[in-house]
Formats: C-alpha cells, sequence, structure tokens
DNA sequence: TCAAAAGTGTTCGGCTTACACCCATGA
DNA sequence: TCATGGGTGTAAGCCGAACACTTTTGA
C-alpha cells in the first residue's frame, strides 16, 4: 500500500500528522507511602475519570519539556527528572481522534508543591499506589508499566528523585524501598549494600524527636 | 502560553499535530560479526547519508506495524520481534520539519533475507557495527542506544531473536554474545550459565564437518 | 527506668570466576 | 596420526540472605 518506496525511507513533507501526547507518572512519597498524581478529566471523553496528568505536545517544544509545562500548571512542580518509560501507538487507545502518547515517571515530594491547585480543589489528588481507581484511557496499564521501570532502576542504581527531603535517615530511606519495591528489606544488609554504594554521606547531625539518635545522611 | 487549563489535560481536538517517524536497529549476525542494516538516502536531508531504515507513522497503523511495513518493502524482512528503545522530540532532529521518532531494535538472520533490493542494490547494506560511518539525523544516537538496550537485555535474558539458524552449537551462541558485548567470555562458564537457564534443549544431532563434533542445540 | 528504635558483625549458601585435562572429529 | 576444537569439574572469591545483641534516646 504504502507510497513510500524501498530508498524513500524519509519522511515525505506530507506525510500524516498525529497528536502526540505526554503522560505522566507523577511519584510522591507521603506518610511512609507511596503515592501518584492524579487528575479528574472535566471533559469527554472518560469525563470524571482519573488519568495520569498529560497534555498535548506543542509546537515548538519537546516532549520532556511539554511534560515540565503540564506539571507546573498543575501543581507548579518545575526542574523534576523525568524518565522515560514507553510509547503507545495503539490506533484506538483515544476514542475520538488518533493519539500517540509518550510517558513518564518523576519523582517529587508531595511537600513541596502542595495540590491546592487554583480553581478546581477536587479534581487532583494523591492516591497510594494501592488505591488507584479505574482510570481513563489506557492509564492503568501506562502505571504499570512506569512502576515496573521505577523498580527496575530503583533496584539497580540509587535512584530516588526527589521523593525524600535533603536530610534523611537509613530508616526513611529504607521505608521508601520497601514502599517502591512491595516487599520487606532486612536493616542491616540494606544499610551495607547502600552505604557500600558510596552515594550517601554522613551528616553527623542526629535527627531529633525519634527513639535512638538516628544519623541524618544526605546525597553526595 | 499554553491554552491548555490546568484540568483540561485532555487532548483537544485541535491540538498541534506531527509526523512521528518509526526507525530501526536492524541486527544480524554473520560471517561471526554483528551486524546493522541501513539504508543510503537518495533526497535531501542528508543526501548521500546512511541512515537507520525507517519511515513515517502512517493513518491507521500503529508504531510496530510502520516498522514491519518499511522493513517488508526493503527486504522483504517479516514477522519479527521488535522491542521499543526510545523516543526522540528534540525540535531541531529532522533539519526540514518537526518529526518525533520512535526507535525500535529487530534482531534477524541475514541469510533469511538476503539484500538485493529490488532496484537500488547500492543502497542497503549490512555494516559491521565497529565500521558504521557518520550517519544522517541524529542516527548515530539512536544506534547507540540501541544497542545498550540490546546488551541490557542480553545479559538478563536469553533474548537472541532470529540471530542464529534454528539449530547451532554453544560455540555459535557464545560467539554471538560475545559479539554483541564486545567482551570475552569463558568458554566452561558460558556453556554452564546458558543450560542452567533450561531454555535450550539439545538435538542429539552432531554439526557435520566441524573438527570436535558439537553438539546442536535449539530454543525450547 | 523502660520501651522503642538505631547501630553493628558473622555465618552460610549460591553464584560467578578462573583454570587444565581428556575426548571426538576432520584432515 | 595429529591438529583442532568440543566437552567436562573443581577450587576460590564475592555477593546476598539470614540472624541477635548492645547502645541511644524519648517518654
Amino acid at each position: 500500500m504504502s507510497k513510500i518506496g524501498p530508498l524513500d525511507t524519509a519522511v515525505s513533507l506530507d506525510s500524516y500528522e498525529c497528536t502526540i501526547a505526554v503522560e505522566c507518572c507523577v511519584f510522591g512519597f507521603q506518610d511512609n507511602v507511596l503515592k501518584i498524581l492524579l487528575v479528574k478529566r472535566s471533559i469527554e471523553p472518560f469525563k470524571d475519570y482519573w488519568v495520569l496528568p498529560g497534555g498535548a505536545m506543542n509546537e515548538g517544544k519537546t516532549l520532556p519539556e511539554s511534560i515540565e509545562e503540564v506539571l507546573s500548571n498543575l501543581t507548579g512542580i518545575r526542574k523534576i527528572a523525568l524518565e522515560q518509560v514507553a510509547c503507545y501507538s495503539n490506533v484506538e487507545r483515544h476514542p475520538i481522534k488518533r493519539v500517540v502518547s509518550v510517558s513518564y515517571y518523576a519523582l517529587v515530594k508531595p511537600e513541596d508543591y502542595p495540590v491546592i491547585p487554583k480553581n478546581y480543589i477536587s479534581d487532583i489528588m494523591w492516591f497510594e499506589i494501592g488505591d488507584v481507581p479505574e482510570l481513563g484511557f489506557d492509564h492503568n496499564r501506562l502505571l504499570t508499566d512506569s512502576l515496573s521501570k521505577l523498580r527496575d532502576n530503583l533496584r539497580q542504581n540509587l535512584v530516588f528523585g526527589e521523593l525524600l527531603p535533603d536530610l534523611f535517615t537509613l530508616k526513611e530511606l529504607q521505608e521508601l524501598y520497601e514502599n517502591i519495591l512491595g516487599e520487606r528489606l532486612d536493616r542491616r544488609n540494606f544499610r551495607k549494600k547502600i552505604l557500600q554504594m558510596g552515594l550517601l554521606v554522613p551528616t553527623n547531625e542526629k535527627k531529633a524527636g525519634v527513639k535512638g539518635g538516628p544519623e541524618l545522611y544526605k546525597k553526595k
């Protein structure tokens, strides 16, 4: 069918164009639980469904720039580390028009970005990962894929983005790991492993108000 | 800037549209060397540059379907396992128009798909990985990223797609690994590791014409 | 003073690495 | 027969998992 011959692997000037959307799984860690930021749609399709924050890529913007714009509008979140997850191109994933989505994830501190959205307070909310409802579009799938990628990254490197405050105890870090990975970790083995990565430095300060007087660490 | 309010994370019906291209790193294993299939562009921009085979995504096709179409037109390659690598959205990556590309890699047997393209024989060719020239667009980057992903996948699983014939010796498999990973492996340790994965079955046949009479294996 | 949490070391098993000899086959 | 490559086992080091007691602190 294609009018593109074997050599014309170029994109011709009149080729089909299509909307590209970015969707972002914004993970946060609060009250010792991993949470995700969702927004409620106020328009069709999927009106009143919760979905991942996202939107169309605009002219002159890259995908990460578009994400930053969307998040900045929603929550004031800025300058966060984004990780690309995957691209979704099924023809029927948007019921009205063709949309290809690229998903990212981001790790933020919820307390840095109070979700008191300017106008519509009931329509953006942090959900515990275990309590995520059925989402609009194929966003449950995107969330699952992002979480897998986050877990992989966490297992391999010491990547926890902005999920913790600047100073934190090893116990807090361990609880973060346990939450994201969904499994219990041995305290002593965890300490050993994390410390021998050499990416944390002790501050010689102790966290006040906690029994035992745990040492505070920061990222190197 | 954005006309998209905080709640309207939907893709609006008049949102900006943009060409989406797919590019594919087709890896093959021939003469004991990892190779990659490149095509030479016959039109501007980047006329006479070698690039990854690819093309625009068409209406009604998913990205993988578009890849299959492109490869089928170029080489007769069909029904191959594709792995998504990444999405590239820099604004200036195509000098003439805005194009967002999604890259994939595929593993094929060169001997199954003789590259005698119907018309323009000098314009499609297998290159040894070490001999890849400067490519058009940002395709050297795409190639590097694909190769990294291939290596990661190979280290973790036993994924070698269609790179080997149906029956192969462990030595052939080892040479494939060494080529892709770019490092030497110990023969005995390699055998142990691969066999204990339990994904190969011995056929009780020996490969003829080779000293030592090596056993032929196949995928389970 | 006591309860709760922090901090620390050792042992075991499995996995990876390094390494050398005998056997089968084609020439 | 011989040269080439195929096939196998063992010992050492490394990493991750399991596990108990002492110290510090807030209440």
